[in-house]
DNA sequence: ATTAGCACTCAACAAGATGGAGTGCTAATA
DNA sequence: TATTAGCACTCCATCTTGTTGAGTGCTAAT
């Protein structure tokens, strides 16, 4: 076996395989792991001081390390990324053994698809046992339905935009002059005309141009370039879901640490989730942040698996683990999958 | 002094000033309250001894308690509860000297209502140190503004309600016959006519007479009556926001014993702080839980401080602070009964 | 009714003592 | 050259023991 005492080499087949289990076994334990009771669980064909060897090896290379001086090892989260990573690599991610059953018939008669969603994270803790975040999709890239006016008290207006998944966003607006319902109605039958079936971040570069050039829109132009900068204007912000933060509490490691503690105001000022799922927005697929990949003051010992799902072809939102570094993986990590595939197919097939 | 051996007499008035004080004494310090330094540190005229009869009379009275033989005393429920009712009895709330400010401008222009009740609720946890929780109105005495009627795919229209607060609810309905949107939004104008300036529960027993005695109301008079019952059926419930769990950790006691990880579970299975915030909706006033008062298995060791409060003279929701037993009442009970006399001012003004 | 005095109790803390599982190193072995 | 056995050493975890201090209950005196 050649040992390089340089700190970056590629592992021998062996020592690749090593690291995973003793990853595993720390993971499903949370002790760190020795030579002797390692080789001796997985009665390996080599002797406690060979793996020794091996262990100190993988500890130069900073994979593993010790918590203290003669105790076992415990992996780095170089040593999670490369157990991570190696399941990414091997894992087909399918569905056929899941358990799992969303109930699409009793979720599709939701209006508020906020309850979907919180459908959709409670299961996501239930499953993973720990706690699951869901960033709701992005408005401006969801399809429009319909426009709707309605006049308030003065000279408030109440501006309901519908969509095809059913989310209904609201603002107000407040008009200089006077108008009349019955040419309000009509001016949201003009504005249903230009933005229905379309997403508004496709329109808004130019439904001014269009409006301008329009001759009658049912009411004073200033007044209605004044409501459809509204219309395309930055809208609510997806909402973020937890749920399943009593899970964390179960666990020894994040109890005894003051970990937990900084974990939990990082919910409570969830910018910091928030932050993380909108960069998993950012592409396709099962994203992992691992320990200190989160680069955050607070969190010490915590890990992030996520992943984005969309409507259509467009990424409009993400859903998430958050947990332990020593979390289980190897099942949270295509449970996520699983759950941003269902997200997809739920969302998409209710806009069409 | 006449000791009796019952459980059950009324305090003398020097017992009862003792216990308060000791009440006070242990919420302020956590620990138990011993005979010796007690009288030391309030410069008390009576020895620890008279002290020790004091409070070997209160424990047989169950007012006070020892968590161990030769340990100082603590409260007991029944002890806590004779201190909070003596602060509600001496405590005139008066608002003057406190620094809570809500910027009620910011708060104003909002049109999602439930960002205010975020903000409050965020406020009322921040002041309080420990987890608010409030339970939005009752929708169904807020009184209703317009309605409108947005035709969706196939036979399904979307239902949208607009109350006078902003609040827009949403409720989907299926309708066995196609119909024309215009014919649709006569009828939503006759229903807004129909309902504008009520309350739902002011008219949901006459709106179906009324409607059947009508002639013409735009649209077909069964699916009239199908969309009818939805406007007046049981609307979404109140939703209830939760804010300052991290509060709850911070606190000694709680983390220590496994109350933490119940209290924890309690706020996401959160149907049991809605049944006791809907009671407290039930009548006006400060209402206070303590220990065991909360009827849950799962709940040990914790209080509840809850107010409700008022849209015009109505009671249509609650508000309040959770935290551990040994909880500082007489900073909380105020705090919750300002809060909710603010959102009742801030809900009264805005749905005028 | 109050107090001083006294014996007793118990949690909390600190200081050993012990055992077990682990390591690193070296020399022997295949 | 890789592997293994053997050995000395380390350190955490656990248990035991002792000590201290604040507290109590009881009794007899004031």
């Amino acid at each position: 076996m050649s040992r390089g005492i340089t700190k970056e080499r590629v592992l021998e087949e062996r020592e690749a395989s090593i690291l995973q289990a003793i990853v595993y076994e720390y993971i499903t334990k949370g002790k760190p792991v020795g030579s002797r009771s390692f080789v001796h669980k997985y009665s390996l064909a080599v002797s406690p001081a060979t793996m020794r060897n091996i262990m100190y090896d993988l500890e130069s290379l900073e994979y593993l390390k010790q918590p203290h001086t003669s105790a076992g090892r415990i992996p780095t989260d170089k040593g999670y990324r490369f157990y991570v990573d190696s399941l990414l690599d091997t894992y087909d991610f399918s569905l056929k053994d899941r358990e799992i059953s969303i109930k699409e018939e009793a979720i599709k008669r939701e209006v508020q698809l906020d309850k979907i969603f919180s459908v959709i994270t409670k299961m996501l803790s239930t499953e993973s046992h720990y706690a699951a975040v869901m960033l709701t999709p992005r408005f401006d890239f969801t399809v429009v339905k319909r426009v709707v006016l309605v006049p308030m008290d003065n000279n408030e207006i109440l501006f309901i935009l519908v969509t095809r998944t059913g989310v209904v966003e609201t603002k107000k607006v407040m008009v200089s002059s006077n108008v009349t319902q019955d040419d309000l109605h009509n001016f949201s039958k003009y504005l249903t005309g230009e933005l229905c079936g379309y997403a508004i971040n496709e329109i808004k570069d130019t439904i001014f141009e269009r409006l301008r050039k329009e001759k009658e829109v049912g009411i004073n132009k200033e007044m209605a370039l004044d409501i459809a900068q509204l219309a395309v204007s930055e809208s609510e912000e997806p909402r973020l879901h937890i749920d399943g933060i009593e899970n964390l509490l179960k666990i020894p490691e994040m109890v005894e640490a003051d970990r937990l503690h900084s974990l939990l105001s990082i919910i409570e000022e969830n910018n910091i989730i928030r932050r993380i799922l909108m960069r998993t927005l950012e592409s396709e697929g099962i994203r992992t942040l691992i320990g200190e990949e989160i680069e955050e003051e607070h969190v010490r010992g915590c890990s992030m698996v996520s992943t984005s799902y969309k409507i259509g072809n467009k990424l409009v939102g993400a859903v998430g683990v958050l947990g332990p570094t020593r979390m289980d993986y190897e099942k949270v990590v295509p449970l996520v999958d699983y759950t941003g595939r269902i997200v997809t197919e739920l969302l998409t097939k209710m806009s069409k």
